[in-house]
This record gives C-alpha cells, structure tokens and sequence, in this order.
DNA sequence: AGCACGCCGACT
DNA sequence: GTCGGCGTGCTC
C-alpha cells in the first residue's frame, strides 16, 4: 500500500461514542497532518469540522467505505497535545462523547469551517443627536429609550446581542440618525495596561504561604488554600503571579460565575504591566478567540476565567490557581458534566506545575485530599490587617412577634450600627416579593402551568414567575377557583424585605441586588459600586451579594433565614448552608471595625448551626467529614446520575428502569443502584424527570461498570423516547 | 443528534 | 391519487 493512503482517526461532533476513519487525500509529499488539527470531513449528508485523533496504517472500517478529507484547516494543531491528552481524558471519565468534548473545549469560532477573519465586529453607537435624545428619551418607545440610554455610558458601543433588543428597533433608530454602527474598538483587555506594581507586603502567614508555593514551582504539587475571609487569599495569588511573570510563565486563574466581576478584574490588570486574557461571559465569539489565541502564543501572562477557561491552551504553563475552590459553578450541568476544579488538578499533574485550590470555605471534598496527603494546606488563619474576626450570634426566632422577616433584635442591632455608621448587610436567598400567592378565601396557590413549583409573587412588576422554568404571568386579581379577590402573598422575598425596610428606616438608603435588579448591563457594577462606597447603607441581596465582593463599611451582616436547607434530603445540604453563613459572616468587620453576625432561625439547637457558630467552619467541615466516612458518602464513595427526562411521564421510568437491568450485569459486589426514582421536583419546564443513582466505594469500580454500561444505553428500545445524561461525580443530587 | 428511508391516514 | 406522521437505522 502506497504511503500516501494514510488513515486519519477524526472525532466528528456527534453525540456517538466512536470516532471515524477517513483517507488523507492526496496529501501529497506534505507531511500528514498532526494530532489536534481541525479537518473538514463529510459526514452523512453534510460537511462537519473534525478533529484529528491520530494517523494510522489501518482501519477496521472496509476500506471501499472510507471517505475522504475535504480540507486540513489548520497549518498547526488548535489542540496541542497535552490539551487531547486532558480531554480524550476528560470525554473518558465524564463517559462524553468525544467529538462532543472537542468541540465544547474550542472557542465558537473555530467549531466552523470558515477561517476565522480579521474583520472586527461591527457594534453599534450614539449619533451626537442620539447622545441628546438619551437624556429625554421618546415616550411611548420603552425599547428605544432602553437603548439610548445604554449606550449612552458605552463610548465603545455594544453589540445587538448585549442590547438585547430586536434588530428593527435598532433600524428604526438608525433611521432617526441616532444610532450608527461602527467596527467595534480593539478589547481593552487585550492591550497591555501600564501600571506602576506597588509593592505589597504580605503577612508572616501569607509569605509562608507563597513560599511554599514557589517552592513547589516546576513539578506537580495541588495545595489548598484555606483562609478565613479577609486573611488575604487573593494577595498571595498576586504575589505568585508576579514572580511567574518575571520568568516568563504563565498562570491560569478560574474564578465561579459570578466572582469574575469588574472589581476582580480591575485589581488584576492594576497590578501587572502585562496583558491578561480575560474570558468573561460578556465577550463574543471573536474576543474569546482572540483570548484563547494570546494564550496559546505566550503573549497573554495571567489568563482569567470561569469554568470553561481551563481548556485554554498555555504556552509556558506555571501555575493554575482556582479561587472558591468550593463554589459549585465549578461544575458545568449540563453537556459534557465536568468539575474545572478536578481538571485542574489533573492538568496541572500532567504539566508538571502545581495548582493552588483557595477557599475560605474549603469543600469536603479537598480537606479529604488533605487528610490523604494529597493535597498539602496551606492555612491562613488570622485576618490580616488589623481586622477582627466577627462574632456569630444565633437569633432565635421562636415566638417572636416579627414581620417581614426582621426580629425586634436584628432591627435594634441594626438601628445601632447605623448609628455608629456602619453599613449593614442582609442576606436573604430568595428573590421577588413572596413565594406563595394563596387565595385566603378557598386556599388555592397559583402554581406554574409547567413545573411541579408554586409561581413567585413579583409585586413591582406585577407578575407572577416561575424560578424554575421562567414563564411569567399578569397576577391573577380573582382567584380563579372561588373568584374571591383575597389574594395573598405569602412568605418572604428580597421584594418584600426591601420594602419592609424603608417603613423601619426611611431615611436610610437601601441598596437592593439579586437577580432582578441586576439583570442589563452595568447594573451590578453599578449597584456594588454604590454598595462599596458607602452610598448604600443598607446592603440588602442574595447570593450574588454574599460572593467574593469586599465591602469594608459592613459592620452588621445577617442570614435572614437560616431554616432553609437545614432538613434537606441532598446529604450536601448541610455543608453549602455553612458555606453560605460564613460567606455571609465574612462580609462583616473587614477593615478595623469589628463585625457582628447574626443568624435568625426556628432552630437554634441544630447541631450545624451551634458548631458552626461555637467553633467556626474548619470545625464544622472535619466533623461533617468524619459523618461523610461513618455513612460511606462521598468523598468516601463515588457517584453516578443517570437523568432522563421526557414530556411524556411514563418514558424516564422505563427508560431508566431497562438501564438499571443493563447495569445488574456488570454490577460488582462494591456497586449499588438507587432507584430509577422520579425527580424531586418531578415535572420541570412541561417536561417529567427521573434518575438512577449509582454508588460505589472505589472510584475505579463506578468507571468500570460505567465504561461497560454507557455504551449500551443507546440499544435500550426507549432511548429515542427520552433525553438522558449521565452526571460523573454529581455535586447536586436533585 | 440529524437525516433519510419507509410504510399507513386525511386531504387538494 | 398525494402530503406527512414518527418508527428505524446509519453516520468512516
């Protein structure tokens, strides 16, 4: 056989759990292409990009039913080979199909054929008349004058897609000469911000902290990072990163989701005179590969991102750094389920670099690897500075007369600290004005059309939402069963709080952020902005309050209701309550006034909140370890889901139920099934969910019985019935 | 997953 | 006589 009839081994993005051959055509005297690079092939019908996988002599495949390649599309490999290492890796363990897991890690861009163009995108700006016309926008042209005055604080423009409006309202403003559009200015972020590097000096346990990393640069070594709020976690990140840079190496940060703020990103660039890739989720297409390219040719030194960052390619890899190592946004939930964090871990081992996982609230699952051995802790217990750590008082709420969720003794506490100046935070996780509407003549609840869940009462906008699925409706004025007119919201949200505040403190100005007041553009910058400084008194939010944002006035912060998740049926429930209470906590006394943390509950006797309270989170989690390996729970046993959801009822059921028959076979001693059991919110967005839990004591034992399992799934007769996953190493049950 | 092929019901 | 329903099978 002639040498030029070489085989190529190409993941195609389908979900099927096999790769395809393919003939290189005439390739000519060219040297055949290389592990990684992107091909043009046909497939079925249609022409998709694949990747190359490996070059052969071979193919099992009958040799008269080979194809050819269309095209090699790229002169060099997009994917080098440690990053096909991770992620055949990665398609391996998470039980992904390959071609699907190759195409999740590349940048949008390069998932297409077409060579991605130099053009810049074309974004859209303020005319000088539109600039005028922002200021009083036109009545009756609620979308238009929402444009105008966003782009009114864009000099730079914005894209129609960060708009958020349909095209024709842009034309019709164009056409008024208010709108142009421009090609969009170069990404700041890409471009070398000069900064003078002011030399910070760290804290004895901070110094001993870096050292050890440093120490540990140029070979493999996972550290956990464990430091209380306020201690300075992010200052040894600095510190490292600073000494990478100088010898030219590079650091990977993943931040959660909602970490990557301005703030974060603004301290970063601040610091080096170097530029930073930042993938954050505002970002198209072209920017991102932009950032990803940077990164592959070295010119990028700090690289920042959320979960998906961690398939970046690196050129001169030093050090990978995930912050909140804990948050549960690390997880991707849905498509190819992995954990950025165990990645990281397993690519830093496989660079030869160590990774430094912090958190003041480490999970389980790492202080587990600690107590293994490996992982080594390093622990920064004291706040720096001259900060104090808050005390934690227990609010017991037990037959107090209270409304709107705000005790006699939290509002006295919190008249008190308002005196004294400080800022007071209240942390409720529950959005919009109540969670029930309950009609109080006949006992009906308005309930979604869609979902097994009540509608959430959002008084201000006048509507009726579902948290689950996002359908919204006008509020009913009768109820629909009796026709009475009494209709009640019942419960507690944000909404109401804030509400409930301005009658208690009416001067004080109350600053309100979740979800809803945050939702366009520059709001959360905006509102924690106002929150940072000092204009806000009262800091009133969800969780998107109580993450990595620093507000040094707080000197009061409050769990307004610490009750929900204490009696979960998720045996994880109880370790992200104290998680979010010491986030919480941690927003209290940061600069060198001291804090106070309050936590209303029914329940003051509950064993998590007492230890919590008396002895502080490190307590807490290696007790709640040692109930982990008592009750053989993970980070002691490994688990599985296998969902599967249908709009027609019966389908998961019989679907999952041939799935656990399928697995008996291969199910070994060490090897439990659970269920198939109907979700616990069985019915979600019209559609009914089950799942099948898979347990095991050895890691390997839950991939073998998997490895053998997945890929019989697909001959179940019901499988074209339902949509199912399977979900290695859940982080939420339900 | 797409996409075609393939046999059985209500319509121009 | 067709358009079209979704069952079944395949993708190098």
């Amino acid at each position: 056989m002639p040498a030029s009839t070489l085989i190529l081994e190409i993941a195609v993005p389908s979900p099927l759990y096999r790769s395809f051959d393919y003939r290189a055509a005439g390739a000519g005297s060219d040297q055949p292409p290389e592990a990684g690079t992107r091909v043009l092939v046909p497939f079925g019908r249609s022409k998709v990009v694949g990747i190359l996988l490996a070059v052969k002599q071979h193919s099992d495949h009958p040799a008269g039913k080979l194809k050819n390649i269309l095209e090699i599309l790229d002169p060099e490999p997009v994917l080098d080979t440690g990053l096909m290492q991770l992620l055949r890796w990665t398609a391996r363990y998470y039980h992904h199909p390959i071609g699907e897991t190759l195409s999740t890690a590349l940048p949008a861009l390069l998932r297409k054929p077409a060579r991605p163009s130099q053009r810049s995108d074309m974004v859209w700006t303020l005319t000088e008349s539109g600039r005028q016309q922002a200021a009083q926008p036109p009545p009756g042209a609620p979308r238009q004058a929402l444009v105008l005055q966003a782009l009114a604080d864009q000099p730079r423009g914005l894209q129609r897609e960060a708009l958020q409006v349909p095209l024709a309202v842009l034309k019709r403003l164009q056409h008024k000469g208010w709108l142009r559009q421009v090609e969009s200015a170069p990404d700041p972020d890409a471009t070398p911000v000069h900064a003078t590097a002011t030399r910070h000096t760290l804290t004895a346990q901070q110094q001993a902290a870096a050292e050890a990393v440093q120490s540990g640069f140029g070979r493999f070594q996972p550290f956990l990072l464990e430091g209380v709020t306020g201690s300075g976690k992010t200052e040894v990140y600095l510190c490292l990163i600073e000494q990478l840079l100088q010898s030219g190496k590079q650091t990977l940060v993943l931040v959660p989701e909602i970490g990557l703020t301005p703030q974060l990103v603004a301290r970063f660039r601040q610091r080096f005179n170097v530029p930073l890739a930042v993938l954050h989720s505002g970002l198209n297409d072209r920017q991102r590969l932009q950032a990803w390219q940077q990164a592959a040719a070295g010119t990028a030194g700090l690289i920042l991102g959320t979960r998906s960052a961690i398939f970046t390619p690196l050129k001169n890899p030093g050090l990978i750094i995930v912050d909140e190592e804990h948050d549960a946004s690390l997880k991707q939930q849905d498509g190819l389920r992995y954990s950025a964090r165990d990645l990281a871990v397993w690519r830093a081992r496989q660079l030869h670099i160590p990774v430094l996982l912090g958190s003041a609230t480490p999970s389980l699952e790492s202080l587990y690897n600690v107590q293994e051995d490996r992982y080594r802790l390093l622990d920064l217990p004291q706040r720096a500075g001259k900060a104090l750590a808050p005390t934690m008082r227990l609010l017991d709420l037990r037959g107090q007369k209270m409304r709107d969720l705000l005790s006699a003794t939290l509002l006295e506490a919190m008249a008190a600290h308002l005196q004294r100046g400080g800022q007071v935070l209240l942390f409720l996780n529950r959005r919009g004005f109540a969670p029930v509407l309950l009609c109080h003549a006949c006992g009906w609840v308005a309930e979604c059309r869609r979902c097994d869940a009540r509608m959430t009462l959002h008084q201000r906008s006048g509507e009726l939402r579902c948290h689950h699925c996002g359908s919204q409706r006008r509020i009913d004025r009768h109820c629909p069963a009796c026709g009475s007119s009494e209709l009640l919201g019942i419960g507690e949200g944000t909404e109401r709080i804030e509400q409930a505040l301005q009658q208690h403190f009416p001067d004080i100005p109350v600053l309100r952020i979740d979800r809803d007041t945050t939702r366009r553009k520059g709001e959360l910058e905006a509102a924690l902005s106002a929150a940072g400084s000092g204009a806000a008194r009262i800091l009133l939010g969800t969780q998107m309050l109580a993450k990595g944002h620093h507000f040094p006035g707080v000197t009061l912060a409050a769990i307004l209701d610490a009750d929900q998740g204490l009696f979960s049926s998720d045996f994880r429930a109880g370790e992200r309550m104290a998680q979010m209470i010491v986030q919480v906590a941690g927003r209290a006394g940061r600069a060198e006034k001291p804090g106070e943390v309050m936590i209303q509950t029914h329940h003051p006797d509950h064993p998590l909140l007492l230890q919590l309270v008396a002895s502080g989170y490190p307590a807490f989690a290696r007790a709640a370890l040692e109930e982990r390996r008592e009750a053989q729970l993970p980070p002691y046993a490994s688990m599985a889901l296998l969902r599967a959801e249908a709009t027609d009822s019966g389908h998961p059921r019989a679907f999952l139920e041939a799935a656990r028959e399928l697995a008996e076979a291969y199910q070994g001693e060490t090897v439990q099934l659970w269920g198939p059991v109907a979700a616990p919110m069985e019915r979600r967005a019209g559609r009914y969910r089950a799942q099948l839990l898979i347990q095991a004591q050895q890691r390997g034992e839950l991939q073998r019985l998997l490895g053998h399992w997945i890929p019989l799934l697909a001959g179940i007769p019901q499988v074209r019935r339902v949509r199912w996953s399977i979900d290695v190493d859940p982080v939420d049950l339900f």
